[in-house]
This record gives C-alpha cells, structure tokens and sequence, in this order.
DNA sequence: CAGGAAATTGACGATTTTGTGACAGGTCAC
DNA sequence: GTGACCTGTCACAAAATCGTCAATTTCCTG
C-alpha cells in the first residue's frame, strides 16, 4: 500500500502540489528536479515507482525513461509519466519507452493515486497463499481462515498475519523486534512490549479450542510457536 | 492459457497470418472483418480477449471500443488493439477508451503471443455462461436472473456481476482492489469504498429471501462469499 | 529466600475500518 | 422530454481493532 515513489518535475508548486498528495495517500516521497538528479537517486534508492514529468529542463524524460529500463537493476521499477494536454507523440512514444502508465495534465490527486495504485498492483507479487497446517491447527489465507480440527477461530487482522508468520516459521525463536519487522513491517514505530500484547490475544483465541502450549515463551529472547510441548527439563 | 480470441481485422492476409500463429500458440480464433460482425460476435460469444485492428471499414476500431465498454456484459473483456505505425492519436485514443493494450504493426508472432498471455494473466478466467448455484442461491448468466429456492431477486447489472464472480469464486477473500480489477475492470478508476455499498446493496437484496451471512466481511482485508457462517456459534 | 528483571494481564482511549443513508448525475426506454 | 433506474461519492454513525500503560505475576540469580 504505502510505497517509496520518486518525483521527477522541475515546476517548484507542481511538485509541492504532488508531493503533498501522495504523502497523504500515506507514501514516501522523494523528489527530483532534473533527469540527473533523478537517475542518481534511483540507483540509490531503488523507489518502488517512478513519477515522471516528460518535458524537463537538461535530459528529457523520455531518456531517463530509456536509461532506466536499459539498467538491469532498474528495469524493473514501475514508471508513470505525466504529460501536459496534447503531446500525444509523447505519450505514445513514452509508453513505447517502457512507462507503465500515463496521466494528463491537469489531473485530479484521487486519479492519480488511483493510477498509482493499479500500477503497483499489477507489480505486487503475490503473497504466499498456501494454507498452513501445523498440529491440528490449520491457517488459510485465501479464505483467512483459522480452525483448530473443525471449530473455526475469530483473530483480528494483526493476530491473523502473527500466526501465519509463526506457523511458516515454526519451531524457532523469534525477537520481539523480529516479529515487529515480519509482522508489523519494518517501517512502523510500535513499541516492543506491543507483540506481548498480541501474543496473548492469541492464546486467549487459541487456548477454548485445546492449543494452550502452542505459543511459547522463551524468557530473555521472544516468543516460538512449537507443536511440540514446552519442556521442562530434559 | 488457451483462450479464445475474437480476432477483428478486414485485411485477409493478415487476419490469416494472425490467426495462424495464434492457433499454434493454443488459442481459439473466431475472425470478424468489420465492426458490426464484431459486435455481435462478442455479444454472442463473449470471447476471452478481443484483437481489434484500429483501422476498420465502417464503425471504427475506436468506437467499438467504445461500445463494448458500454454494455455491462462485454465491460470486463480486455481488448488490444492493433495499430499501424504512426497512428500515434490512435493509440493515445484508445487507450483512453479502456483498451488495455496495444501493439504496432508490424509485429513478431511471439511479441504479440505475448501481451496476450500477459493481458490474460492479470484478470481471472472470464466467468463462464453456466448457471451457478450455491448454497440455495442460484445466478444464471444466460438469463440474467437471480433466484433464492422460487424467489426471484431483482439486482443491477453491478451487483448482478458483483455476485456472479463471488458465486464463482466462493469462500476465497477478495480485496476490495480485486474486486474492482474483476468486476469493474482494471481500467476505471473508481473509489475502494465503492465496493462496499454495492456490498452493502447486494446483502439488502440477499437478506428479504434469507441469505444473510453469505456475503462476509473480512476485516482488514475485504470480501468472502461462503455458504459456511462466519463463525461458529457457542 | 529476596531482589529485580521479564512477562502477563486487564483496562482504556485513540485510531482505523466498515455500515448506512442521502444525493447529484447519467442512461435508457417510453 | 421525462420518469424510472443505476452509479459513484460523500459524510456520518457504528464497530472493531490497536497500541499503551500500570498493576501483577512469574521466573531467574545470587
């Protein structure tokens, strides 16, 4: 959903203009007022999107647009082109270039977003959807849906993405931090003692179905979903 | 990845070549030499995917374009066309009018083997003609009716196809971002939020004949048609 | 066994997500 | 035209979930 874009214009207000939308639409955004600037940064960077205005002042956007996808590292990155009202030869010739997608300008900030976002969706790889089963609990995140044997178990959304993640990753200790990055995703500010929290809502969800010692404890270190029994001492 | 192709093209030679090597790829051909022929082949068949040359006799390329676009039933089907070289407008045009690629002539067999298999890729099997029926609900696409046991439902057309891809692609969580790629087609643009109130339409058509729970919300994540309750009662 | 760090727990306000009703345009058959 | 749908969007209400805190409890160490 949220994404790194990088913002190719040289027009100061437009690229306020711009720049403050896509914050609000909850991306990153880094800026660029020339085809040079741009193609550094995208090296560095590795943006998940390129947004990039056709007519610029040094290298044209349709150049950087040909570098980009003649590097091997960068061919990749989605590109959407913006265009002023009647370069048509542009348009075409940048979607012959490689760009994904183009907006005209003046253009709306929800079309914009919009385009955005179906751009990064046709990129988006798609997320393991195998169902996991792991002692008598079973997890499937096509349907999202968890049961113990046959009764069905309620979890909230970040529960649910918890468990998935313990279940592909049984067996193994996980840090606080480690969860936070796996599950919350690294880019989030939450405190540790968050994942305790949801920890023990899911064994609260967990314990009336008969998996109490599913997740456990390892003092010191974090948390470790295990089918087998908590050890005492062997 | 056969699919079948509605093949538009008034120039013999060439709509020959072009079926021959799709019918090596594994394709299904069915060959129209005008716009209006088209037309009513779509209508008719509903192909997988339409192939138009840009350049007809008659109603244009574009217009049919147009048209298809239009009628709620032909909405979804992605359409490439085939451009000659220099008809830049064209393309800009029709990509405006919902085609969901292009290629310029001339091409390599494999390059446009290719977009097709990469336009069918991003959308789901088109739903069949087949009646569906789960759960005491049953969807006739034939007929375009609803009906729960002997009652009829009385739907529109967005909810209508809303229900036919949940009824075919049951117990599976779709993406308020899927459903609009699927059922309204990846190339509108309109707000996520959109889906919930036709969602939300769909249920109060559903509930007065008894199907209340069969259209689901997943929290955090979308929509799930399923003849299964939610959760288990106590 | 005491001290203290680490983890559990219950509560709670804040935030996010979804449900709902209303409404302004647009389309189409008449 | 015109009236009966249909649609997409909005604003607000209702729900569900989230993150944090402080009070406890548990568990190791010495």
């Amino acid at each position: 959903m949220a994404a790194n874009i990088l913002l190719v214009e040289d027009e100061p207000a437009i690229q306020e203009l711009i720049a403050a939308n896509l914050g609000r639409a909850g991306h990153h955004v880094v800026r660029a007022g020339d085809a040079e600037t741009a193609q550094r940064i995208v090296r560095e960077a590795l943006p998940d999107l390129v947004l990039l205005d056709w007519m610029l002042p040094g290298m044209s956007g349709i150049e950087l647009a040909r570098r980009l996808r003649a590097d091997e590292r960068t061919r990749t990155i989605p590109i959407i082109m913006l265009t002023a009202r009647g370069e048509e030869q542009d348009k075409v010739a940048g979607l012959e270039m490689g760009a994904d997608d183009y907006i005209t300008k003046p253009f709306s900030p929800r079309e914009l977003v919009a385009r955005i976002k179906a751009v990064l969706r046709r990129r988006a790889p798609q997320a393991t959807e195998d169902p996991v089963v792991l002692g008598g609990l079973s997890l499937d995140p096509a349907t999202h849906r968890v049961a113990a044997g046959e009764r069905p178990v309620t979890l909230g959304p970040t529960e649910f993405r918890l468990l998935h993640f313990l279940m592909t990753h049984p067996e193994r200790v996980h840090s606080r931090a480690q969860l936070l990055d796996q599950v919350w995703g690294d880019h989030v500010f939450v405190e540790e003692r968050t994942v305790d929290v949801h920890v023990r809502r899911l064994r609260a969800a967990l314990e009336p179905v008969g998996h109490d010692g599913l997740i456990q404890t390892v003092r010191g270190s974090g948390y470790r979903l295990s089918a087998q029994p908590a050890v005492a001492g062997v």
